[in-house]
DNA sequence: ACGGAAATGAAAACCATTTTCATTTGTGCT
DNA sequence: AGCACAAATGAAAATGGTTTTCATTTCCGT
């Protein structure tokens, strides 16, 4: 069981936005501190379970990371740049209760997004 | 410059939903139709290039295909046993479309998947 | 039939991510 | 301090989806 490495979610601050597990580590490297890939994706992925950091798959497929509030959310994101916006649930949070208690489900969580084109794109 | 291949527009269109191009690549195999996973790909990428097709990362990095305009419906997953049962989109539809027009959005489109462990698990 | 362009697909290359595993570090206990 | 055991670390190898390479085949137009 592998916590996550402080360093790591220092470079996180710093960026201040998404980054990469690559970029998270180049950063690493280029600023002088000694840590291998491997343990960067591994707090990456424990920050991720433990919800400190939001994940998101950009385009080409790389995973990007980046730290966000605690409130539940849904994502909207640009096809085109990748940018992506937090925005409230709203009328899913019901939607997904009521679907789940029509088949008698328990336990029930949702995910949702929304996929488009940013104005700038 | 490739084409799409006519036949893999065809799986898509029996598909129905999302598919990804390793799906649609077995599919075409089980199916005893003789196809290249490379022209699989190429010709899902022309598709997306023309817009005749929407690209979507799935959460395991698998790029997946669907056919614009398809008629779309979303998933109620058990975690037990891994039954899907559809459901409709209903608040979701209307949710997303202004979420979308609030950060002025084009082209947009969205995926929704409710999960829980269904009765009999 | 001939020649060139486009399509095809097997195999290799790519690359982010995950796994393996041996080593190092940390921690609690006596 | 000394010891034992768990956790963390990272280099290297494995994984797996996707892309590229390249030799071959198919299609058209002349």
């Amino acid at each position: 069981m592998s916590r996550s490495n402080p360093r790591v979610l220092n470079v996180l601050e710093r960026a201040g936005g998404f980054a990469s597990a690559q970029e998270v580590y180049q950063l690493m490297q280029r600023a002088g501190e000694s840590i291998g890939l491997t343990t960067v994706y591994r707090s990456l992925q424990s920050l991720a379970d433990d919800k400190i950091v939001d994940v998101l798959r950009r385009d080409d497929g790389e995973s990007v990371y980046r730290l966000c509030g605690a409130s539940h959310h849904h994502h909207l994101v640009c096809k085109g740049c990748g940018d992506a916006f937090e925005i409230p649930g709203g009328a899913i949070e019901k939607w997904a209760k009521s679907m789940a208690e029509e088949h008698g489900f328990r336990d029930v969580g949702h995910s949702a997004e929304i996929y488009g084109l940013c104005p700038k794109c």
